[in-house]
DNA sequence: GTGCTTGACGAAATCGATTTCTTGCACTTT
DNA sequence: AAAGTGCAAGAAATCGATTTCGTCAAGCAC
């Protein structure tokens, strides 16, 4: 790799003016020809971790999420990559796996990698985001908040909640489970308050154990579907608050032998790949991908001086019945 | 931040003592003590970028993949992931979208940010490892290879198709088509390979039109679905090349109004997340996450300065069929 | 006691860019 | 003509670590 010394002792200029002609300075036409040519001639790239020590910053996003399998969250990473792509930034994907060691690990990283900003949807409340703050660079959280001061994008999480609920309802079910994330995600909280605010202004039925609470994940979901299934009076609905426990509760429905004709249910969260659903599935719509995008819309705006006041933007969910793409 | 100079001076020893404390050289137990409370006092954490420029190289791991979007990548993602992390290193994770273009900015971008090495599946054969070649950076080709000379980890894929292939014929099937990848690569090439070995080999009816190229994803797979349909004497089976493409197969046939039982559907990949598939779908699970773990152990003996020959590491496939995890 | 080895450790060079000073020259201005 | 202004461009400092080199003292052999 050749250095910016030796692109200058080609075209017999200073070191200062290579990097001046690569960093948009005054330099006279016919210095900025020799250098150039010099430059081409080499095969010139500047040595990225040079100027990053000397400008004490790079081009860098640092995306944290909770689960990279997840399509929820592969989408949402599309859509910070497309736009950082936009403006000449690089992302670097991380995956906390909810784990608030890692998370706080990957964060240091990103604060002695000296990148440019980050992106995360935070494992829990108790983020610590007191090292990149210290350095000013900014952060923006996407899908749940936090409590330190930051830029946030979110989904309105109950209205996309009371949408599902309302849908079974007018479906005709009366006897509405709601599966729930872990107790304490506020993204899952305000899902499951939906959901209570439509069973109880419609005063369906709801007994003890019809609010399951349950992690992220298919097998979460099954075993919480199961565990409804297994009441003296079960659900003949259930609102489930994000796409993979849906996938759980939908393989518990067919374990049991009961028709998913016959049961509502209502997903917070696409079901990806799926072939066509049970009529009955609703699918309340998350845009994760134009909510990757609008958060790295909002950390370039920040990582470009942009001082206004700290920001929430909520995005609305959309309804869709099935059949969807189909 | 704090830097090692601030941790010498409070320590009242020289730079190089703290430097060498925190990179296991010898130091008397005296000064170490002195040096570490110091460096816990203020919260000294080595500058990663001022490190890695001196020493030319960086503790990480650069994944280049064709669709992040796509599940098979993402488990290998994780494969890759988790074994780097044991090893202390952090995984950057890049999405070509098959782009021969952006593939190659960001091998650059590998290139000058002193990544320790890099793990790709080729977007196509003209990939350009010149610039991490030239570095004495190690690479690993992963699912797919190069005429690069470079360590590779792939499956078998000639084997798979093969597999997927006769379990159609000993469930009945005698008119079997394939829905293969874009001509030319070669991961998608073999499969296919297997497919034409079988069907061969087995007699079974082959017409013109029984093979059709897509490109990877669902509405490629649906396309050649519907144009397989259309033939005036269709198949009564296919075996798609990877995952994305069966889906759209499916869903193609389930919009032409045809029971998935009475039409054979053989997959190399696994339908992620997929309720009970028909029984009649047959699939070949692909060792994805298995593939990353090896590929990244590889690279990282590479990195340790391991010179042994080239070698390129073939996993086997498993036929699997339903109810898989159910 | 002299000479030699060994180990701790400080001084200074180094990695490769950016940026601040400075210098020098051309060109106005009065 | 002297002084002031502006601008291109080189010299050198800087970012924060690692590493080479050299010094000094302790330990050991003869």
């Amino acid at each position: 790799m050749a250095t910016i010394y030796e692109v200058a002792a080609l075209a017999g200029v200073s070191p200062a003016t290579v990097s001046r002609v690569f960093n948009g300075n005054t330099v006279s036409e016919e210095k900025q020809r020799l250098v150039r040519d010099a430059a081409q001639q080499l095969g010139f790239t500047p040595n990225k971790t040079a100027r990053r020590l000397r400008k004490q910053s790079s081009e860098i996003i640092c995306l944290l999420v909770p689960d990279i399998e997840n399509p929820f969250f592969t989408a949402l990473a599309r859509g910070v990559e497309d736009r950082a792509q936009e403006s000449g930034f690089s992302v670097v994907l991380c995956n906390t796996d909810d784990d608030p060691a890692k998370e706080l690990r990957y964060l240091q990283i990103a604060a002695s990698e000296h990148m440019a900003g980050v992106i995360l949807s935070p494992a829990s409340d108790e983020v610590d985001l007191g090292a990149i703050a210290s350095l000013g660079r900014p952060v923006v959280a996407v899908d749940r908040t936090t409590p330190y001061p930051v830029d946030a994008v979110k989904i309105d999480n109950r209205a996309a909640g009371i949408a599902a609920t309302t849908a079974l309802v007018e479906a005709g079910f009366r006897r509405i489970a709601c599966i729930a994330g872990p107790a304490g995600i506020e993204e899952t909280e305000d899902r499951y308050l939906g959901w209570k605010q439509v069973v109880t202004a419609r005063k369906t039925l709801v007994r003890d154990g019809f609010l399951q609470h349950a992690n992220f994940r298919v097998d979460g979901g099954r075993a919480a579907m199961n565990a409804l299934l297994d009441l003296v009076q079960p659900p003949d609905a259930v609102v489930t608050t994000n796409n993979l426990m849906a996938i759980g509760a939908l393989q518990a429905l067919h374990e049991a032998g009961i028709d998913p004709e016959d049961f509502g249910v209502a997903v917070l969260g696409e079901l990806p790949y799926l072939l066509p659903p049970p009529s009955s599935v609703v699918q309340v719509r998350l845009p994760a991908r134009h909510l990757g995008r609008t958060a790295a819309t909002m950390l370039l705006e920040r990582i470009g001086g942009d001082t206004q006041p700290l920001r929430t933007v909520v995005l609305r969910a959309e309804i869709a019945r099935p059949p969807l793409s189909l």
